[in-house]
DNA sequence: TAGAGCATGTAAGGCGTTACATGATTTC
DNA sequence: GAAATCATGTAACGCCTTACATGCTCTA
């Protein structure tokens, strides 16, 4: 049986951001997992029905009763008014340095479901969070990795260095997007 | 209470490489986990001293009975040798393009003990594999996003940008560390 | 003498994993 | 007629999170 939780979980907002671009099926959504990168989220049912049946609950998904091309039932989820307002909330936090540690793919996760707060400006706003937050990072890494130069073993000095320079790639991508971004705008004008 | 636990966690073999490196207590290894940038393993006792636990019931480690400065009991962990044979498995483990996909962050923890197994020669194994992965999955997402370019919203687009960029930065770091390993190799002879 | 640091834990709860259950239809 | 695909779930289990419990010593 579902249990009634108070919160959204970050596979239900994936879940949610994926239903407001396109209702679907709970297997719809579990082929989606399964065949395209989709960060790292599972396809396992076990998974997605209970954090699916958690978003009706919190009332913020509805159910659109159907048969699918067998004959057995097949339940469209839309999005409610409240859960874009859930997600939109989710959406527009703020990128630190802190979430980029702990949870860098959550924050990836955020800004490819961007398009949805309808305002590049905000976009910007999260890549330039997102660069600063990055720098920021890489320069503790660094600072961390000259200090105990002498004592540390080398293949941790490496791993650190890999640390170092995905940081790099990621503000790099960052100026990449801000490109993409700025000139969506202009054509949007 | 504890309960027996069957296999070594993630979290088990971060621990399990530590006190291999340097005897610790848990204090000691939840002070680490605090203060330096290994991966994002949390530092809280609920997590650490359950795993530290079952390390001991699996015979992984010792305990070596003490007093801390404080006049309080501290206990300093040792590996032993089933703890030695066991990560040293852990370590040797191949790296897949699966592997970089779902669980990085583990296959980098690896590396960074790889100092344990004394043989460069399989560093150079683990960085070549690395390197490959690397390739090989980056050229998969390369290709589902110019497979579905015109169908795809701009946002989850810069978002596989960002996935093949980063792909792109890991096997770029593999050449300069294979390099240093290389370096080091030479000092050794 | 109050608080920070040392030191080791337990309890409740949440969420994901793997595996199993069920049953219809389309494809080989 | 067997296997893959459609479609939705439950059960057991594991591991982490947050919060709490305990008590000592050194420092301001």
């Amino acid at each position: 049986m579902a249990r009634v939780k108070g919160k959204v979980s970050t596979l239900g907002f994936a879940l949610l951001g994926l239903i407001r671009m396109q209702p679907a099926s709970g297997y719809e959504l579990r082929r989606i997992f399964a065949e395209t990168p989709m960060a790292g989220y599972s396809n396992s049912p076990g998974a997605i029905y209970p954090a699916l049946q958690n978003l009706k609950m919190l009332g913020l998904v509805r159910e659109q009763a159907g048969i699918g091309r067998t004959g057995r039932e097949k339940r469209t989820l839309q999005c409610s008014a409240a859960g874009t307002k859930e997600l939109l909330a989710w959406l527009r936090q703020e990128v630190t340095p802190e979430s980029l540690h702990r949870e860098l793919d959550v924050v990836l996760l955020r800004f490819s479901f961007l398009d949805q707060v309808h305002d590049l400006g905000w976009s910007m706003r999260f890549l330039e969070q997102f660069q600063d937050a990055a720098k920021h990072y890489r320069a503790q890494l660094a600072n961390s990795r000259t200090q105990m130069k002498p004592y540390q073993p080398l293949h941790g000095q490496l791993a650190l260095q890999n640390g170092e320079q995905i940081l790099e790639a990621h503000a790099k991508w960052a100026n990449t997007a801000i490109a993409a971004i700025q000139h969506e705008r202009k054509k949007r004008r």
